[in-house]
DNA sequence: GAGTTTGAAACT
DNA sequence: CAGTTTCAAACTC
């Protein structure tokens, strides 16, 4: 990666003015380069981004990967920037702030040799790709340092003139980030004089782009590294498949840059989100007006919003693919993947302010299908982080069931979450949402089809998580748990996001629904000592990787819906409205399958002979398969219970029908464009041990989740990102014999299915990338219906 | 909101 | 594998 880069760069950098993509820039953006440098960005970030963040593994190896290719990028940054800081005097204040910050990021090493570059690109002007290009490359590290950074405090700079009062205040941190930097410090010398020149010192620049980069909090912070290195597979098969697409080798790395960067970007954001949102339209409005697209006021809010808000102008202006749209896609998958990891930490601080901006996507998940879709109502919090770890857990599903046509979908989502985004976030962008649509197309059509599964996944999780949009998250994350399930019961938002109440399992036991769903817990979770949290992600993976060991099926969805599983039921099936059944049966003994204590009823299915309830009146199907009642109370005893419970029946019972299939999918927050999946049933020939269930149903909500769902990562998680490491692993380790040799469905289901699925969420993440793809493959054999990475859905 | 009931999950 | 205990959701008051 990085010896090709490096030529790329060394050469086309002189040539860069000559070169095609330069031109075609040019021609984009006919008032500024620069402009239209972000919008590149802005588009690779959208394909990349998504899904890195969604699916970032835990891979440590693959963090490794990444930092590489940061570097490499860095290396080339380095140059560029030095470069682009001169040349950009057009552009002083947002693009400078950029490139300081890249600047810090920049190793040493990386620095050097970039100097060699940059010593001839130096006097040239880099043009506005070169900046990107360090701005991504560099951003990631400028972060990090940031992090630790007493300046952190994001002063906004609304204007020009703030910019330069930062100035001021900014000598420490270029201090800070020429210390940093070796080779920078040239850089940054040659780069300061241009500033004083154009109005907008490096120094000023600097103090920005810390500030974005600066993380609310120390947690935060983390959250952004472990994303940075959670990504790096997928985002080098972004990269590598936006390279492809371009014609010059130079291109391709001034996107990955940009990639990289939004992705740094988009991290932050979501750390700093709580505050950015209310902030954000003003700010943007703001920036709207500056002809020059100029976000810099965002910038000191939230350097997330700052970079949306330029990609509006810019792209709305000129740019024909749809910047605005593209940047804040990933962001949506980036927040879910901070979700994840930062969920217990940001949320909380989120909630106690805006409302938990920090994970909006994710949020969006558990509330229903987010009617509006707006990032803002992302709140954040909880609900947010919730659906993040769902998705993760749900990624395996989500991720299964991907087609071409639910990539359609996933794209229609998409840009649909994109408008959205764009309406939310960047209000007064001058952008059309058709524009924007357009680009994302684009986009996405650039992409290979690889890139493209993967961004759809991630589209789908950030539309899921966008969806949820109501303002009314804050409410939801201030309300106790409880008050939260009832509400999504009943608001009929998805039962997928679930909030524990935990006392003694610490979340790590199937008792835990978060844990059980493959999420991990929220703000909202009224849990004690809860492990189940991003920060605790060796333990709860390994804590899986135990419990699928002892049960494989532990994780898999408890209801399988599909024509399948009713042929298989044979009589049950037909008793059940949707031909669907739980997995393992109930043992209910009181209840008479009446009651949610009953999780065949609870799911909204029949009893099966999979089941042992004694005195069964299940209203959707008893298990003597006699007859099917439904939900309406049939049974003369039953029928003034059943009267009362009607109205619950239906209400949550259409929940279960619609998240049934995944229930944790259903977490996911049910998007409009139709995000949910199909529940993905296996049907398994008889083989399966399972002595209940012959299917392994796959998952229903978790794959919604992964999406999103989570985003995993998610999907994910984000977890997804964690999912991603040990379903990998354990799938490698434990399931994939049987998903590979398992030709019959059952035997894998048994053995496998229930790990597969859950490990599958993680493993569909990976499938995102190319690194993951063998996990995927396993998980496909055995599990038939589990989306590959692409999913998006 | 507190207490009870219930059945799954975990343990032996 | 069966029995018991633990646990948290569902439910009731």
């Amino acid at each position: 990666m990085d010896t090709p880069e490096r030529n790329q760069i060394a050469a086309p950098i002189s040539k860069f003015e000559d070169s095609p993509v330069f031109n075609y820039i040019n021609s984009l953006s006919p008032i500024k380069p620069v402009k239209s440098i972000r919008i590149t960005q802005a588009f690779s970030s959208l394909t990349f981004g998504s899904l890195p963040s969604i699916f970032t593994s835990p891979h440590v190896s693959s963090s490794h990967k990444e930092s590489r290719f940061l570097r490499s990028h860095q290396d080339s940054d380095p140059s560029n920037i030095g470069t682009s800081c001169k040349d950009e005097n057009k552009i002083p204040t947002a693009e400078c702030d950029v490139s300081d910050v890249a600047q810090l990021a920049e190793n040493e090493s990386e620095l050097q040799e970039n100097f060699d570059i940059l010593v001839p690109i130096g006097e040239s002007s880099v043009e506005p790709l070169d900046e990107h290009q360090e701005f991504a490359l560099d951003l990631p590290q400028s972060l990090k340092y940031d992090c630790g950074s007493p300046n952190s405090d994001p002063t906004p700079c609304s204007t020009a003139a703030d910019c330069t009062v930062s100035k001021s205040d900014a000598p420490v941190d270029e201090k800070n980030s020429q210390i940093d930097l070796p080779d920078g410090r040239s850089h940054q010398e040659g780069t300061s004089q241009q500033k004083n020149d154009t109005g907008c010192g490096w120094e000023s620049l600097a103090l920005e782009s810390t500030d974005l980069l600066i993380f609310s909090s120390p947690n935060d912070a983390a959250a952004f590294r472990g994303l940075i290195q959670r990504s790096p597979d997928v985002e080098v098969g972004y990269f590598t498949s936006m390279v492809s697409n371009f014609p010059e080798n130079e291109v391709s790395e001034e996107l990955k840059s940009h990639l990289l960067y939004q992705l740094t970007f988009n991290e932050q954001h979501e750390a700093e989100e709580p505050s950015c949102q209310p902030v954000d339209p003003s700010e943007q409005k703001d920036t709207n007006t500056l002809p020059n697209g100029v976000a810099i006021s965002n910038l000191d809010n939230h350097t997330g919003t700052y970079l949306s808000v330029n990609m509006d102008n810019e792209v709305g202006a000129h740019i024909p693919f749809a910047n605005k749209p593209i940047s804040d896609l990933p962001r949506g998958m980036r927040r879910r993947c901070l979700d994840f990891e930062m969920v217990g930490t940001q949320q909380k601080s989120l909630d106690g302010g805006s409302g938990g901006i920090s994970s909006p996507l994710l949020k969006s998940d558990e509330n229903d299908i987010p009617k509006n879709k707006q990032l803002v109502v992302v709140k954040g919090g909880g609900d947010s982080s919730r659906c993040i770890v769902p998705g993760i857990g749900l990624h395996l599903n989500a991720l299964t069931s991907t087609t071409k046509d639910s990539r359609i979908v996933k794209h229609e989502s998409l840009l649909s979450d994109v408008q959205a985004l764009n309406v939310h976030m960047s209000t007064t962008s001058l952008q059309s949402p058709l524009t924007n649509q357009e680009s994302l197309h684009k986009s996405l059509t650039l992409s290979n089809a690889e890139e493209m599964d993967h961004d759809n996944g991630l589209q789908v999780a950030e539309e899921v998580s966008q969806a949820p949009t109501d303002l009314n998250y804050e409410e939801n994350g201030q309300t106790s748990p409880r008050k939260k399930r009832r509400r999504m019961e009943n608001g009929g938002e998805s039962e997928t996001c679930k909030r524990c109440n935990c006392k003694k399992s610490k979340c790590l036991k199937l008792y835990c629904e978060c844990f059980a769903a493959g999420v991990y817990c929220i703000e909202p979770c009224a849990c004690q000592d809860c492990f189940n949290k991003p920060i605790h992600e060796d333990t709860v993976l390994a804590t899986r990787k135990q419990i699928e060991s002892r049960n494989p099926l532990a994780f898999a969805p408890k209801v399988i819906r599909s024509s399948e599983s009713a042929s298989e039921y044979g009589e049950d099936s037909s008793k059940t409205p949707a031909s669907a059944r739980h997995k393992r049966g109930c043992n209910c003994k009181k209840s008479s399958c009446l009651k949610k204590y009953c999780e065949c009823y609870q799911g909204g299915v029949g009893c099966s002979i999979n089941c042992r309830c004694e005195g069964c009146k299940n209203a959707f199907g008893t298990k003597d398969g006699s007859a099917l009642r439904g939900p309406d109370c049939e049974e003369e005893e039953e029928t003034e219970k059943c009267e009362k419970n009607k109205a619950e029946k239906i209400p949550w019972k259409m929940e279960n029908e619609n998240n049934d299939e995944l229930n944790l999918a259903s977490a996911l927050p049910s998007t409009p464009s139709g995000f949910r999946r199909p529940l993905v049933q296996l049907a398994f020939p008889s083989k399966l041990k399972q002595p209940r269930s012959s299917f392994v149903t796959i998952g229903s909500s978790y794959a919604l989740h992964s999406s999103q769902k989570m985003g995993k990562p998610d999907l994910l998680l984000p977890p997804p990102p964690k999912f991603e490491k040990l379903p990998l692993t354990n799938m490698e380790d434990e399931i994939p014999e049987i998903l590979c040799s398992s030709s019959t469905p059952t035997a894998s289901i048994k053995s496998t299915s229930p790990n597969s699925k859950r490990v599958s969420p993680p493993h569909s993440d990976f499938g995102t990338s190319p690194n993951l793809r063998s996990g995927r493959r396993l998980i496909l054999q055995s599990i038939p219906s589990f989306p590959s990475l692409t999913p998006q859905h």
